[in-house]
DNA sequence: GACGACTTTTGATATGGATCAGTATGAATC
DNA sequence: GATTCATACTGATCCATATCAAAAGTCGTC
């Protein structure tokens, strides 16, 4: 089932098998995508919404000099623009990270949605929301942590939400981000980057290396990201 | 009517007089409330949803040392955790800023919404969206900006909004924020905070005194906050 | 197996904001 | 008129991170 990801180890995932096969029956399409490939652009009119399959898609802002900085980065069964539906345009641009696959929904399918099934509605609300939780987890993570904070939070973030849908385990992931792309989603540079990474690895705490995470302490990362996973909304926490 | 300001100035808000109505009969009551009230506690169950109508509400987390971060800033016409309703329980605590007068709408009349007025619904989702990226944007202000963008960019943002619902005009509004609260929206100290008014000051963009904000030029405030009002999705911007 | 384009790594120096340690001001209370 | 408490302000010092500049590793490709 190709949406079979959406909401998975999610504490509020109770759909019903009607809701999940209209879910299914509601894709218009499958795609694949090449990496660094730009979807959306912001401002613009969105008359579709995606849903992850495989690979990284993030979201993001320029400032005025041209640096980006990542306001999400989403993971396979993530609804990556679903709030393009209610909102109509988008306030940033959408890109892929590495090449990924996009499964595609009209908005006017969405809107029968809305007008049939309240309580699948109220699970896709739920799914904005889940985003806009992540938002503010990033926005405490800017604003109260360091450097090496912001890193190792990060990484648990996307351990812990690769884990839910079965991307991740005994500590090891594999994605698509580059050194200055941990940067962007930080608010840091590259070569700060690269010097915190050295020393989170020479903590014991975590190795990445050409897209190959390997977490090995994830209490002790967790300890120094003030990492606390409630906020995702998963299973196991309630 | 009590829920007049709900979606004031938003250019989503063709809310009809029926949903309007709606809205205003299943407000089921009115409190005021002192300054510093802590109203709901992260990991609540949370039964009702708040409509703020007067005064400012803030929505933080605390790192390990107590400390606060905003996650958002509330002004009236806000509903305030409306996304309490999907989620359940939040992520998050809420209180009062200065003394404030709330509407509360339980969830199971909001239930009810859902299940009879679809396009009701949506224009709900859509203010939870609202919330969503003005997160973003505080994403982007904490990541990109320096101390002096960030504070520039906080008030253009409120009084952005304050306008939106009638509370702010010819750069002046009135609010309840001190200097080491506005410090802990912006991830930065106290003592910086003071600084950075001084400059602003002396540079003739902003005064800010006693909750009094005076906006001598926007446009001067605008460009250091590299404040691009879009993401409000005003009625003046589309 | 050499070339170019990313990526990762390193070193030297500069700087924004934190931190520490206060003083000043004003409103509320007695 | 004195006392307290919150808020606003200031100066000195220090450190985390930026910035600038470049080297070294890695991968795809012709």
């Amino acid at each position: 089932m190709i949406s079979s990801k959406f909401l998975m180890g999610r504490g509020r995932s109770e759909l019903t098998d009607e809701e999940k096969q209209v879910l299914e029956d509601s894709i218009a399409g499958v795609r694949s995508l090449p990496g660094r490939n730009l979807m959306v652009r912001a401002g613009e009119r969105v008359e579709v919404s995606t849903l992850l399959l495989e690979g990284f898609i993030c979201r993001y802002m320029d400032d005025r000099q041209g640096q980006r900085q990542l306001v999400a980065v989403h993971v396979p069964g993530d609804f990556v623009d679903l709030h393009g539906f209610p909102m109509k345009r988008l306030d940033h641009d959408v890109a892929t990270i590495g090449p990924a696959k996009i499964a595609t929904i009209e908005h006017r399918t969405l809107q029968s949605i809305t007008e049939r099934f309240p309580h699948l509605t109220r699970m896709l609300w739920f799914s904005t929301l889940l985003d806009a939780a992540m938002h503010r987890e990033w926005i405490f993570r800017l604003g109260r942590l360091g450097a090496e904070g912001r890193i190792a939070h990060l990484f648990c973030e996307l351990y812990t939400r690769l884990e839910m849908v079965g991307l991740a385990q005994d500590g090891r992931f594999t994605m698509a981000m580059t050194q200055p792309d941990l940067a962007e989603a930080c608010g840091i540079t590259g070569v700060h980057v690269n010097r915190v990474l050295r020393v989170l690895r020479e903590r014991g705490l975590l190795t990445y290396k050409g897209g190959e995470a390997h977490i090995a302490d994830l209490k002790g990362l967790a300890a120094i990201a003030e990492f606390e996973p409630q906020y995702l909304y998963g299973t196991r926490d309630g």
